[in-house]
RNA sequence: GCGGAUGUGGUGAAAUUGGUAGACACGCUAGACUUAGGAUCUAGUGCCGUGAGGUGUGUGGGUUCGACUCCCUCCAUCCGCACCA
């Protein structure tokens, strides 16, 4: 075999290795280029062929920034808390770290082979306790702060607590769930018991009792983005909402920021879209209602308060807190009866059953602010507890649900829109001229609702108001596998650990199920196996999947440090990732809490950015092409695609590996399955069965998935790298199929004999003279490359390394000079390949990466001429090569005087003809 | 329902600021060579038509000398959010 990818690439990959070739350091000389791919975590089942696609595209990128002179940091690592792992601990008994630590060797050698410029020195493990100890450092550090609403960042809660016994916390503006108001004096003669429940309402990260996400076959809660349409992302458990004291981080605080920060960085509309959705801002306006015979006013938030003068009901969320006071006697059972019931529905209930109107009426009126009507208050399970107020002003005329809502419960409807016809639906445009609303009489909606907030505020009744949808995240999980808490508990109140006892372990226990009383595993430690213990107890819940993942991108820069999670002169010089490279899954869970964390830790003074990725590319799914083979009902008797029609037939998968080129292997398929061994089949007429297919998702009851390994066996990863990217644009999902990985390969072999003669040495000469057609072919070649991978467009790039070896070869170029930079341009792609061929050819020394990319002359593609397209009426029919020297007025005069320009004309006379010098001739007539 | 993305040959796709639609591959057809290999080489391959030619980038319209590209309408597929007040 000519050329030998097995030998060659384990060759590199121990030169690489020994060489530390990808060891890279802080030189303030380079220029740096951060690029990251997102860690996976370690699954048993290996890498499948969808995670390489973006680790091969940053690589290529990797390598061609440092070609061309660029310090690049590619580091890579593995996010390797996680359930399964505990999962498998809590059927085997074996210890998770076992679990992971074999997974992340099998990882290890999968991504070798794949020939990936990671400095390993560089990696970082979330499961580490050298990481977790920074995790858990950081977590104190949030603990510690709150978030100023005034100086808008997060500060010290010292600050806080001098704020506190200075003015109380009357005039403070921060981020809190505190529900009491006091002065300073009040402030001073609370106990310290006291003192710590209310300094708990500011915490970035705190204790609440709040409802959460709990899922209990996994046994555990789970952040909002872990849960979809009422399920487990994990598994597809059901969840149920369950009032727990749970560790929460407060991101509320930093909705504003994380929304305006998504104007500074590079990323997908859609990926930003999905962000804003989540953090969901509305801007209106807070309004009071009193209640008659009720001494707590009823706040409500609206985003229209100009249609304040349409209310004719109030609705409250049934858990709302006043319904119990203020439901009257002859509603109570009713309406507790439909609290029952929809405290028993879950989330997921409640939400495909949108179309069924229910509600109840507390026969309790509110007062109308501005006219002092009556109105009746209802509860209704539209109304989320969790957003805004819990409470709504229900405007029919200009809300289609509260519309439905008072047609269902025949409560009158009020129009306050000048010449709109209501009978049939509300009116929820935003235009239209308000009428019967007192002083707000003819104003549109802009108007209104500024006219309508500044009389609310000066009333007193309410006033300006932001509601987010983004809620606090919690931070706790009732697991084992994940980092400790560094927090004690003295009479049940949390104390953090101090620094110098950092990290604080997982300790060992016997088993990983919860204790019998509900506590979480960490419950059955005994208090020696703890390397550090405090209080009456350590706390036994461990953080999420998130907290690891939400900074280890800063750890990268500065793996080792022992004293600091991260030094500042370091990530000043590395400072953001530039290119950020993972799947879209993550939009609404990882890259969010990143930014927050980010944002934290420069609020801070730890680093000095506050947004962490700035450039990102989800990389596509790659869904797998399952293959089919089509049975006659009730037989065992297969018959070909092409044969199949009208026959009644069943499809059944077959195992890709099976099937190439959609032409089944019948041999390997009766010994496939027992019950095939004595299959009979109609075939093509040129003898073959032909397999049907259809693009899913990959999944081993399919029989599609593709591991790399098989690939790399049969072409090496060169060719599975330059097929991955050649399969199309980076950011699109398409369905993974091996047809077409032959053409790649061949490509290889290919440029291998423009290097080398069968025997495997160097056909290539020394030139004086360089053939201007090679030198045209190598320009061309280098400007598209340059312009494509700066673009990101990976894909392309390899189809122009082909057009480039297809023209070399028809030049019989063996020109080194040329050759050579052509390596250089290649060596992103394919690095094993080429650094062999640099080598053969007589650059004996080193590695092609420390070479120069080549710099693209223009001087070598200037033209005198230029193959003209002559079109007529905008259609292309013939071409004229003509002098790039002569003007438009030139050009029209060659081209007129043509015999296929007369005849195309056809005795007509142009009316106009275009001419674009070097572009395009258009003659119209 | 709202928001985002995507629609180009038998297949993956290309066409970067409007200027030769289908590059480059796969597959397929015919042929050459070879020890009948998944090797290599040659020719062909959007569709209709023997041909000249016609036609063609999801649909219908518009702007333009010229539209895959810009504008409007509709359709389909995928993704996200969804009683959010």
């Amino acid at each position: 075999m000519e050329y030998n990818f097995r030998e060659i690439e384990s060759k590199w990959v121990s030169f690489w290795q020994a060489n530390n070739s990808y060891r890279v350091s802080e030189d303030s000389a380079k220029e740096k280029y951060y690029v990251l791919d997102m860690f996976p975590y370690p699954s048993g089942s290996g890498l499948h062929v969808g995670h390489p696609l973006g680790y091969i595209a940053s690589d290529v990128l990797a390598r061609y920034k440092k070609l061309q002179g660029y310090n690049v940091l590619h580091p890579m690592g593995y996010d390797s808390f996680g359930l399964p792992a505990e999962q498998y601990a809590i059927q085997t008994g074996q210890h998770p770290a076992i679990t992971t630590e074999e997974n992340i060797k099998r990882y290890r050698s999968q991504l070798d082979q794949l020939g990936f410029s990671y400095d390993w020195e560089r990696e970082v493990r979330t499961s580490s306790p050298e990481y977790y100890k920074w995790t858990q450092w950081i977590f104190k550090q949030l603990f510690d702060c709150y978030y100023n609403e005034k100086s808008n960042k997060a500060e010290r809660i010292s600050v806080l607590i001098e704020e506190f016994e200075a003015n109380g916390n009357t005039n403070l503006k921060a981020s809190n769930d505190c529900e009491i108001e006091f002065t300073s004096a009040e402030w001073k003669s609370f106990d310290s018991k006291k003192k710590e429940a209310i300094l708990h309402n500011y915490r970035l990260a705190y204790l609440a009792d709040s409802w959460v996400n709990w899922c209990p076959n996994l046994g555990t809660v789970l952040a909002n983005d872990e849960v979809i349409n009422g399920k487990s992302e994990r598994g597809g458990h059901p969840v149920v909402q369950k009032k727990m004291r749970q560790w929460s981080m407060r991101i509320k605080a930093y909705a504003e920021r994380l929304l305006e920060g998504l104007n500074e960085i590079d990323w997908t509309d859609s990926l930003k879209e999905q962000q804003r959705n989540w953090i969901g801002k509305s801007v209106g306006s807070s309004v009071l209602f009193d209640i008659e015979g009720y001494e707590n006013p009823l706040e409500v938030f609206t985003t229209r308060p100009d249609t304040i003068f349409g209310v004719s009901f109030m609705v409250l969320a049934p858990e709302h807190p006043y319904v119990k006071d203020i439901t009257t006697e002859k509603n109570k059972e009713a309406v507790s009866k439909y609290q029952k019931a929809s405290v028993k529905k879950s989330e997921r209930d409640r939400q495909s059953d949108v179309k069924t109107i229910t509600g109840e009426n507390t026969g309790a009126f509110a007062i109308h602010p501005l006219s002092g009507d009556k109105i009746q208050i209802w509860i209704a399970d539209y109304v989320l507890a969790t957003y805004g107020t819990g409470a709504v002003m229900a405007v029919p005329c200009g809300d289609q649900r509260d519309y439905d809502f008072a047609r269902h419960f025949d409560i009158p409807i009020k129009n306050i829109f000048q010449d709109v016809d209501i009978s049939e639906a509300a009116h929820t445009d935003k235009t239209g001229i308000l009428k019967d609303s007192f002083f707000l009489n003819g104003c549109s909606v802009a108007e209104g609702i500024k006219k309508s907030i500044e009389t609310l505020e000066s009333k007193g009744f309410g006033k300006g108001k932001t509601n987010y949808r983004l809620r606090d995240a919690v931070f706790s999980r009732q697991r084992y596998w994940g980092e400790p808490f560094p927090i004690y508990y003295k009479d049940e109140l949390p104390c953090v650990v101090e620094d110098q006892y950092l990290p604080i372990e997982l300790p060992k226990i016997d088993s990983y199920l919860p204790t019998p009383d509900g506590e979480p595993p960490l419950a059955r430690a005994e208090k020696s196996s703890w390397n550090y213990f405090s209080g009456d107890r350590m706390e036994f819940n461990t953080m999420p999947g998130w907290a690891g993942s939400s900074w280890y991108f800063l750890r990268y820069m500065d793996p080792k440090n022992k004293n600091e999670f991260v030094s500042k002169s370091k990530s000043e010089y590395w400072k953001q990732v530039d290119l950020y490279i993972g799947g879209a899954e993550h939009a609404t869970g990882h890259l969010l809490y990143a930014r927050f964390w980010t944002k934290f830790l420069f609020d801070q003074g730890y680093i000095t950015f506050d947004e962490p990725f700035q450039k990102l590319i989800n990389q596509g799914m790659i869904l797998g092409k399952s293959s089919f083979v089509y049975r006659i009902a009730d037989s065992n008797t297969f018959v070909t695609k092409g044969k199949v029609n009208g026959k009644e037939i069943q499809s059944i998968h077959v195992d890709i590996s099976l099937v190439e080129n959609n032409k089944l292997n019948i041999e390997a398929f009766k010994e496939w399955r027992k019950e095939y061994a004595n299959a009979t089949f109609i075939l093509e007429d040129n003898g073959d069965y032909i397999c049907g297919d259809e693009v899913e998702k990959m999944s081993k009851s399919k029989f599609n998935v593709q591991t790399p390994d098989d690939l790399i066996q049969k072409y090496g990863a060169d060719t599975l790298r330059l097929y991955e990217m050649f399969l199309g644009p980076i950011e699109q999902s398409k369905p993974w199929d091996t047809k077409g990985i032959s053409g790649v390969h061949n490509f290889l072999r290919k440029c291998w004999r423009l290097y080398c003669s069968p025997e495997g040495v160097s056909i290539l000469r020394e030139g004086q003279d360089v053939p201007k057609a090679a030198l045209k072919t190598l320009h061309k070649t280098i400007k598209k490359v340059t312009d494509d991978l700066d673009r990101y467009s990976l894909n392309t790039c390899v189809s122009t390394f082909m057009i480039a070896v297809n023209e070399f070869t028809e030049q019989k170029c063996n020109n080194l000079e040329v050759l050579d930079k052509f390596l250089i341009l290649l060596a992103p792609y394919a690095p094993h390949f080429c650094e062999e061929l640099w080598m053969k050819i007589g650059n004996k020394e080193g590695s092609l990466f420390e070479s120069n990319f080549p710099i693209f002359n223009q001087e070598y593609l200037t033209e005198d001429s230029f193959d003209y397209p002559i079109s007529f009426n905008g259609k292309m029919r013939f071409k004229a090569n003509l002098s790039l020297s002569l003007d438009r007025a030139e050009v029209q005069r060659e081209v007129e005087r043509m015999e296929m320009t007369k005849r195309w004309l056809d005795g007509k006379t142009p009316k106009k003809v275009i001419v674009v010098p070097g572009k395009i001739v258009n003659i119209v007539f």
